[in-house]
DNA sequence: TGTACATCAGTGAACGCGCGTTCACTGATGTAC
DNA sequence: TGTACATCAGTGAACGCGCGTTCACTGATGTAC
């Protein structure tokens, strides 16, 4: 065994990351695979030794975004249990819907970042948005108020997060666009039934 | 004069609303400039006697929607004036997320059909995109409670509408997609104050 | 400890394809007489 | 009414480029002795 044993997951993982990071800035149309290779420190030739296809890593840079990275996603934008003065809940409507996420063009949720990709990609890769976006559902649930309701608030919280931001980071009117999040952002929080707080 | 005046122009309409309707389907990317021309009737090489540039004509594209296509996309949808039962505001978020308007893809809003393509457009393409969101904000405005809280209301409603769809189209469990849809009307018809009715 | 070797990750040239764009030409049309 | 002509919409071959993918080869690594 030539290598250590962890070093093509490794590389693949670097890979995936590379590609997750420049699929969020330039569309999946928009990113060659030498630009991804080269982003991760490769040459294009490998590419195929990790992965089947372009598609097929589309699918795993979106399923990275959540199995690998959800955690540091929330530190970036300040979802912290730890923070008792506001609500989970609260903090997840603020976060997805601040300027730190709007900006953060690499940092940013797949959902918002990739919609028309996604629509016309293969099963796969909608199977991983769909697994993203329950796991958004699920927060919501699990910091709301239960029951069906609960979970009809649930789903639309979701909406309003995604929607606002898809609107607002194609409006090049920048005052519209963060018009466009904070009304999003009120709705989502009388759908939660939480209380309205200054930003 | 050898051609009626009428005659570039009409050609030119031809042309954009093939490639409206083909790239609601396909995204920007996904749609050649023979396609375009196919659809039209035509061959490539008279494309760019009418157009500068495939971008230009996706800007126009989506200006087309809104120009010239808005009273047909009301009607297909079932946005009518004269039914006085339902409130106009309560007839755009049913039509706007109904299953006929998630089906046909090609008579889409363009706000839903290509959120990824527009966000990275050029200026021209986004302006389209803006007066478009525009125009939907204030037929909910005009159709609201007025004043600052209606405008709130009708910005949320339309990242309800939009988000709704957008995450909808891409779901591959279309209950899930239903059951946020369903979410997204129950929601934006309690921002407008406007009574849920069964469908 | 040092060296030969087997393994396999990575390289980079090459292929084929489709696309956006250009351009010299064709041919359909309305007008002048 | 009929014909020659000027105009210009449309044609289709061609160009150049970038991309996804392949493949024969290189060279870095850990292991056996």
């Amino acid at each position: 065994m030539p290598y250590p044993k962890d070093h093509a997951a490794r590389t693949r993982a670097r890979i995936t990351e590379a590609a997750r990071r420049l699929f969020n800035l330039h569309g999946f149309n928009g990113v060659s695979i030498d630009a991804i290779m080269a982003e991760a420190g490769l040459t294009r030739g490998a590419f195929y030794a990790h992965f089947d296809s372009k598609s097929t890593l589309y699918a795993e840079a979106v399923t990275c975004f959540l199995h690998g990275r959800g955690a540091e996603w929330r530190a970036t934008f300040g979802i912290d249990p730890q923070r008792r003065e506001r609500s989970m809940a609260t903090q997840m409507i603020e976060g997805y819907l601040s300027d730190a996420h709007l900006n953060d063009l690499q940092a940013q949720c797949p959902l918002i970042a990739l919609p028309g990709d996604a629509a016309r990609a293969d099963a796969e890769v909608q199977e991983a948005y769909q697994h993203l976006l329950e796991s958004m559902v699920w927060f919501f649930e699990a910091n709301g108020r239960g029951g069906p309701e609960g979970r009809t608030a649930a789903l639309a919280q979701v909406a309003l997060c995604v929607g606002g931001m898809v609107l607002a980071r194609t409006l090049p009117d920048s005052v519209l666009a963060a018009e466009v999040r904070q009304a999003a952002r009120a709705a989502a929080m009388r759908e939660g039934g939480l209380a309205a707080e200054a930003a």
